[in-house]
DNA sequence: ATTGGTAATGGTAATTATTACTAATGAGTT
DNA sequence: AACTCATTAGTAATAATTACCATTACCAAT
């Protein structure tokens, strides 16, 4: 695993990159922010955003950004796919399911070159399933 | 093909899922009112977003959006996955492959409720792509 | 055909997430 | 310790989308 870009090692990337190993719940920009804060208090919410795109392009974390509300991010690099609530985009990991192989040469058409795919699950948490059950019991 | 939530079938709704119908270029929301706005020059970007939203959520047209720049939004309602360019975002279809079967009930955990998956093929335009070539010629 | 109720529209303002800008700071090298 | 330039904090700007609201117009019922 190549780390390149990487020049300084300051103290706010550092502090981001731990509170984002340190945790499984897929963050977003500002919830690391508010986390980061504690530790960091004058740090800027721009100072996160950039250093999350650095760590990103040095290959350090992975964006998830799937187009629903706010990118998320997580420094677990082992291969997996996500499943995200379609509700309140709370993501989790999808364990015990391979990276799909594509011959992506087959796939090719109209002269693109393919490289990759994106893949997520979707479906409803626990906390939302029991909110819409209840809305359910509402009146009009 | 149920439809419901479409009240009423205005100008404006007609035009623009008659113009979405009539392309292939999964265009998104300001192409769309460019092109609409040919017929109906009085239309406002506004408009063009709701409609494309209520027509979404009436099923009979679907948005695509994997978080890469704009939303893009195809009347192309058969069963199939897409190729977008990393580089310039846009979409073609994938043909010939169908929709993949997953065992929801064995995905499900951390107590989710699987109801889906997203998949997109990502790869890089033939434009793009001798873009890119040229780029490799140039100095530093 | 006219009316009445209300969904839909146009125009604009607001929102939200993210990126850009800039003077000041500080990490790592010499 | 001094130097250099990547990085930061704070704020402004951007871009896509949504919200708002007074006006319009679709359509069912008279």
């Amino acid at each position: 695993m190549k780390v390149d870009n990487i020049q300084r090692m300051t103290d706010q990337r550092r502090v981001i990159l731990d509170e984002l190993r340190g945790t499984k719940s897929h963050p977003t920009a500002d919830e690391l922010y508010r986390t980061v804060r504690k530790r960091l208090p004058r740090i800027s919410l721009g100072t996160v955003y950039r250093n999350l795109d650095i760590l990103t392009r040095a290959g350090l974390i992975s964006k998830l950004d799937f187009g629903a509300g706010q990118s998320r991010y997580d420094a677990d690099l082992s291969d997996h796919y996500h499943l995200r609530c379609v509700d309140c985009n709370r993501i989790v990991d999808v364990m015990g399911l391979p990276r799909l192989e594509y011959d992506y040469n087959i796939l090719s058409q109209s002269e693109f070159e393919v490289i990759g795919h994106s893949l997520e699950f979707l479906g409803i948490c626990p906390e939302c399933r029991s909110k819409q059950g209840s809305m359910l019991d509402m009146p009009d």
